[in-house]
RNA sequence: GGCGCCAUGGUCAAGUGGUUAAGACGUCGGCUUCUCAGGCCGAAAUCGAGGGUUCGACUCCCUCUAGCGCUACCA
């Protein structure tokens, strides 16, 4: 019997969607899909005290932005509900199997209090000793603990639940992308709260209860986890349960700092959402976290998700860190923005209405001529959508300074003939003349003055723009208003050729 | 400190005992003769170090080293 894929995306609504995350629900993803199994989202919300507002919203928003799709949420619970921890916690989903692993014998109450665990952690550190917790009712008979905790609670002290590890023990498995692996139960650093003094069960725990009650066939993480896995399995087998497969996919870190990518790091956009406001496309983004710590077989680096689900393969997860490289986000998102450039002119379109250049009026009634304006200054070279704004605003919007170099262009000898003659020919070039035709115009200056280069280019380019340098000058005039650029001609002369 | 993971160019990476060690980003150079952008062409790696195994190692083994992760009543 083969069983039925289910993975999940299990965030903790502490903040919003961040790249890392993102590619942990994009790979989780892209397991589900395809292998026709199912995707699911669980929150995971047992620390109340961090999580935020929006933060489950936020993830949530962020993920669908990005194409994702799911199975199971809270918003479309399946059969394995709620999908919300602290949910699950007030059903007492958790609380059986606390009981269960108490009256086992298997986990016992703590009610050590935090002063003296720090305090024999220090003198572990002192003693030059791997912290660990240590057991507190070592010889004692069930019933002297039943007695001991009476006492305790008689103080008026509230107990942790602590799992008793099996010291003796090594668990080990053969993770999906990094082969076998083996940690001694030594190793994680003693017994663990797995509920905590306020009830709810702690992380390691209820992931645990939770996977095995919603069927989680296969649990695809970051690195980070792989010393909690252990922990881990240790509950499934104390409670009887078949383990799950686990993969841990290497992180993405900070190409600055080399450390993983934290929520902390000032330096780098790292939320979806910040990248969504700039104007990254979703599929560019998608793209990139696709291909960071994967790669495909051929030498295509252009990916739609789909494209990635048919050809995802689990063995070609790398085990090495990498780095977030925002210079390669921001060429793939040009060649998105390039693929499909219809359908992202609106979007460059709003950017201008937001920074005020143009009015929402103007953005809807002509938006065919900013969309030529924008093609002519050379959308295909910017990275983002937000770019556009100073990739038009001189001199489409706003005109710019005279520089000194501009006025010496314009006001040489050869700038002096050439703006007259051009000035000329301007006025007596019909509206609709096109490139072509400012072309002709231009070159035939070039032959009647004989002045090439810069010294006759410069000229019209300042006269009309007041730059030196931009897009092609004919394409640009086509697109220009004529009575713009002929009052702009007129001031410039005015101001330096009198 | 302990345990775990990992190691091909500035970055992402292909590669699975014999290759001129792919490709992409970025960088640099050239061309595209108004500039910018774009486009096109081109350049740059003794595969972390040292030992093995082998006729032959980037590829297999060992050691070292670097880096990262974990070491909570956070997830």
């Amino acid at each position: 019997m083969t069983e039925e894929i289910r993975v999940r995306y299990a965030p903790s609504p502490t903040g919003h969607l961040h790249i890392g995350n993102a590619r942990t629900a994009i790979f989780n993803w892209l397991f589900a899909r395809h292998y026709n199994g199912k995707f699911i989202i669980r929150i995971e919300d047992t620390d109340t005290a961090r999580n935020i507002a929006d933060g489950e919203k936020s993830q949530l928003d962020n993920l669908a932005w990005l194409g994702l799709d799911w199975d199971e949420s809270p918003a479309n619970p399946g059969e394995y509900g709620p999908y919300r921890q602290s949910e699950r916690n007030e059903q007492g989903i958790y609380q059986p199997f606390i009981d269960e692993l108490l009256a086992k014998g298997l986990a016992y109450k703590s009610y050590k209090t935090t002063e003296t665990i720090a305090a024999e952690r220090e003198a572990q550190q002192a003693a030059k000793q791997a912290p660990h917790y240590v057991y507190e009712y070592e010889g004692l008979t069930n019933d002297q603990r039943e007695a001991k905790y009476a006492e305790f609670e008689a103080q008026g002290l509230k107990p942790v639940v602590r799992f008793r590890v099996p010291e003796e023990k090594v668990y080990a498995w053969d993770d999906i992308v990094k082969g076998h692996i083996e940690i001694g139960a030594k190793e994680v650093g003693g017994d663990w709260v797995i509920q905590k003094a306020d009830g709810m069960p702690t992380y390691n725990f209820a992931v645990v209860i939770d996977d095995h009650l919603m069927k989680i066939s296969h649990v695809l993480r970051g690195d980070d986890h792989v010393s909690n896995t252990p922990k881990q399995i240790m509950i499934f087998e104390a409670l009887g349960w078949h383990v799950p497969k686990f993969g841990h996919m290497a992180l993405i870190i900070n190409g600055e700092t080399g450390k993983k990518l934290s929520k902390r790091d000032e330096n780098l956009l790292q939320f979806v959402e910040q990248y969504h406001e700039l104007g990254y496309q979703p599929q560019a983004m998608v793209n990139f976290i696709g291909l960071l710590g994967w790669s495909p077989k051929g030498e295509d680096e252009i990916f739609s998700l789909e494209a990635f689900k048919d050809m995802f393969d689990e063995k070609r997860l790398s085990k090495a860190n990498a780095k977030f490289d925002q210079k390669k986000l921001e060429w793939i998102n040009n060649q998105w923005m390039r693929r499909d450039l219809d359908h992202v002119m609106p979007q460059l379109i709003q950017e201008l209405v937001n920074a005020d250049l143009v009015s929402a009026a103007d953005a809807e009634t002509k938006k065919e001529w900013l969309a030529e304006v924008i093609k002519v200054a050379g959308v295909e070279g910017i990275s983002y959508t937000r770019e556009v704004v100073e990739l038009v605003r001189q001199p489409f919007f706003e005109l710019g300074d005279m520089t000194d170099e501009m006025v010496d262009y314009l006001t040489s000898d050869d700038g002096r003939k050439v703006f007259s003659a051009w000035e000329s020919a301007y006025t007596a070039l019909p509206e609709s003349a096109t490139a072509e035709d400012y072309m002709t115009t231009i070159r035939s200056i070039q032959n009647t003055l004989e002045i090439k280069g810069r010294n006759l280019w410069n000229p019209i380019r300042i006269a009309t723009t007041h730059q030196i340098q931009g897009p092609n000058l004919p394409e640009m005039l086509v697109v220009m208003n004529k009575q713009t650029i002929l009052s702009t001609m007129a001031a410039v002369k005015a101001m330096y050729l009198n």
